[in-house]
DNA sequence: ATGGGTTGTCGAAGCGCTTCAACAGATGAT
DNA sequence: ATCATCTGTTGAAGCGCTTCGACAACCCAT
C-alpha cells in the first residue's frame, strides 16, 4: 500500500504538506500542490481510512439503519438506501448499512466505535426504542418516518396527512361521494409505524370536511387477502365508486378482482394509489396516484445529516410536500355524469 | 469517549492486557478476563474503529457492490443485501453499501483505503469490468452471479441451467409439449448478465432432450408488455400449454390476462414460476415455483468470502441447486387427461 | 537443587494520518 | 531601511489500538 510519506517523499515535500493538499484546509502554491497531485496519481495513493479516523476522529461514513422485514414496501425501501447511498458518496462519504435486527445496540455500538459520524434511521415506529438513545449521544441523526415526539431530533418524510388529504379532495372533485381504503397490513398499524396512522387521519378528516362517507379497511398483499377485503367493503357499502390503495402489493389484486366482477376502471369505479411512480404506470392500468418520493428522502436525509456534522444545530421536521398525478385509473363518479 | 487505557487503569492492568482479553489471542487468566470484562462493562467501552483498523489493518467491514438500477429484481437484492449484512455481523463484521454507479473505481478505492476487508459483488455481468481489478488486486472477494471466466474467483449462484431444466422436465411430466417462457426484459440479455442467459440455455437444452417445443421470449414487466409478447405467443404456438417466468414484474400481468382470456391456471395452462418463495405464494394462483434462495446466497456469499479472510485460497464456484415446489398453478396438460 | 517449558502480564514500538505551533521568506506600509 | 503581516511549508506530537519480545512466576522432570 503506498502511504502518504511515500508521496510527500516522490514529490519532495513534507507529509503535512501532502496532507493540506487533500484536505485544503491550508493554502498551497499552485505549484506544489501541482507536484503533489501528479504524485498522488503517479502513485494510486489512496488515503488510509482508518488512519484518517483515527487522527480526524471523523471516519467518513453514515449508518443506515434499515428495517430487516423483507415483506414490506420493499421497493421504496431499496430506493432510498440507493438514495442515501448516491447522496453520500457526493459528499465524500460512504454508507454503513445497518438491520433493525440488532436494535439500539446497533445504535451504541456504532457510535461508542466512531465507527459512523452519523445515522439514517428508517422505518420509525411512533414510540421508537433508538430515539433516547440518540438523543442524547447527541450524534448527528436523521429520521426517515416521525416518531410521536420529534423533539430534539431531524426528521424527513412525505407529508402523509396531506397525502391522504389529497386523495380524498382528488375522489371527491370528481363526484365520489362513498370512498373505500385499502390500508396497509394490520401488522402496520400494531407496529405503530407513523405513516399508515398519518395517512387514514389525513384521509378521515378531509372526508368529514368534505362530507364524503370513508371506510377504512387495512389489508395484507396477497390475491386472497385482498379479494376478502374487497368483498367486505361492497357488502358494507354498495355504491362505493372510490378507491384509495396504500399498500403496494394490493394494488395488482384490487385490480384484477375490479375486472373480474365487471367494474371498470375509471367508468365504474375511480382508484387512486400512494406508490412510487414506476409501481403506479406499471400497474395493468396506468394509475392515478400520489408518488412516494423514495429518492428524494433519501437524499434529503443525507444532506441533513451532513449539514448536523458540519455542525448545525436544532430540531427539524421536513414534510415533503405530496404530488398527486391524474393517470388512467380515476374519473367522473357514475351518478356525476 | 472511553478509551482502551482507561480500561486497562480501571482494571489496574496494562493496556496490552486488555487488549488480549478482548480478541483472546493470547491466553489471560479468568480472574484477570473477569475483572478486565467488569471494567468494560461499567464505563460502557467500545474499541475505537479507527485506531483497530490502523493497527491490526483489518477493518472488519465488507463492502456490498449493489446495482444501482432500481427497476429490475428488486426484492431478490434487498433480501441478499439483508442477509448479507445479518450474516456479516454473526462474524463480527459490518457491510458498507456501495452502488454500482461508481464502477470498477469503487473497488479500488475501497481497497486501497484499506476501508473493506474484502468485497461481495452482485449483479455480475459476464465481462464485468470490475473483475480483472479484483483478480489482482488479491483481496478477498465474491460474487453472486457468475461471468464468463470465473478463473481465479469465488463465486456463488443459483443453478440457472438447472433450475431451467427442472422447469421443463416438471412440465414435461405433466404432458406439456408446448411450452412458452416468459424471459427477463431484454436489456437484461443485452447486458449479458449470465443468470437470464443460463436459464435458458438449460431450458433449451431440456426441451431438446425430451422432445418438447420451447418458444422464448424476453418480456418486460409492465401489464401492457405481457399483454403484447403473450398474444406473439398463442399466435405462434396456439397449442402452448405450459408457461414458465422467469421475469417477476410479469408474473401477475400474466395470470390476470390468462384470466380474462378464459384460459384456467392450471386446467387449461399451467404456469412454473422461478421466483422468490414469497411471491408465488402471494399471487393470484398460489405459483408452483422454483425459488430463487436469496437468504442463502446472501449468507453463503458472507460465508466464502469470511474464509478467504481467514487466509483460505484457491477459486471455488457453489452452485446452489433450484428446488422446485409444486402448488396450485401447475397440473397435466389439456390434451394428457 | 537445577534446568527447561509453560503461563500470564507488561512495556514499547508503530500503524498512517491530522493538526498545531513555529518558522522562513516574500510583501506591503511606514 | 524597519517592522508588521501574510503565505507557504515543515517537524513533531499524538490519535487508540495491536503485537512483538521480554520477563517474572510457576510447573514438572531430572
Amino acid at each position: 500500500m503506498v502511504t502518504l510519506a511515500e508521496v510527500a517523499r516522490h514529490a519532495g515535500v513534507s507529509a503535512s504538506t501532502v496532507s493540506y493538499v487533500l484536505s485544503g484546509k491550508r493554502s498551497i502554491s499552485a505549484a506544489t500542490r501541482e507536484r503533489v497531485e501528479q504524485s498522488i496519481r503517479e502513485l494510486g495513493y489512496h488515503p488510509n481510512a482508518g488512519a484518517r479516523a483515527l487522527a480526524s476522529s471523523r471516519s467518513n461514513i453514515i449508518a443506515l439503519m434499515m428495517p430487516l422485514r423483507t415483506d414490506m414496501y420493499v421497493p421504496v425501501m431499496m430506493e432510498i438506501a440507493l438514495a442515501v447511498a448516491t447522496t453520500a458518496r457526493a459528499h465524500d462519504h460512504d454508507v454503513l448499512l445497518l438491520t433493525g435486527e440488532e436494535g439500539p445496540e446497533a445504535v451504541r455500538r456504532v457510535v461508542g466505535s466512531g465507527l459512523a459520524d452519523a445515522m439514517i434511521l428508517m422505518d420509525v415506529e411512533l414510540d421508537d426504542a433508538r430515539l433516547p438513545l440518540l438523543r442524547d449521544t447527541g450524534r448527528p441523526a436523521v429520521l426517515i418516518g416521525i416518531p410521536a415526539d420529534p423533539s430534539g431530533l431531524t426528521c424527513v418524510d412525505l407529508d402523509f396527512t396531506a397525502t391522504g388529504a389529497l386523495c380524498v379532495e382528488h375522489l371527491a372533485e370528481l363526484g365520489h361521494r362513498d370512498i373505500a381504503v385499502v390500508g396497509e397490513a394490520a401488522a402496520v398499524y400494531e407496529r405503530h409505524t407513523g405513516f399508515a396512522e398519518r395517512t387514514r387521519d389525513g384521509l378521515r378528516a378531509r372526508a368529514a370536511e368534505l362530507g364524503v362517507r370513508l371506510l377504512h379497511r387495512p389489508c395484507e398483499g396477497s390475491y386472497a387477502a385482498m379479494a376478502g377485503t374487497l368483498s367486505r367493503i361492497l357488502d358494507e357499502r354498495p355504491g362505493t365508486t372510490g378507491f384509495v390503495v396504500q399498500n403496494e402489493a394490493a394494488i395488482d389484486p384490487l385490480l384484477s378482482l375490479l375486472r373480474q366482477q365487471g367494474r371498470a376502471v375509471p367508468e365504474d369505479v375511480s382508484v387512486v394509489a400512494i406508490c412510487p411512480d414506476q409501481v403506479a404506470v406499471q400497474a395493468s392500468v396506468r394509475l392515478t396516484s400520489v408518488a412516494i418520493p423514495a429518492h428524494e428522502m433519501g437524499r434529503r436525509a443525507v444532506e441533513l445529516v451532513m449539514a448536523r456534522v458540519r455542525g448545525e444545530r436544532g430540531e427539524r421536521l421536513e414534510l415533503l410536500p405530496p404530488r398527486l398525478t391524474v393517470r388512467a385509473s380515476s374519473g367522473p363518479a357514475p351518478a356525476a355524469r
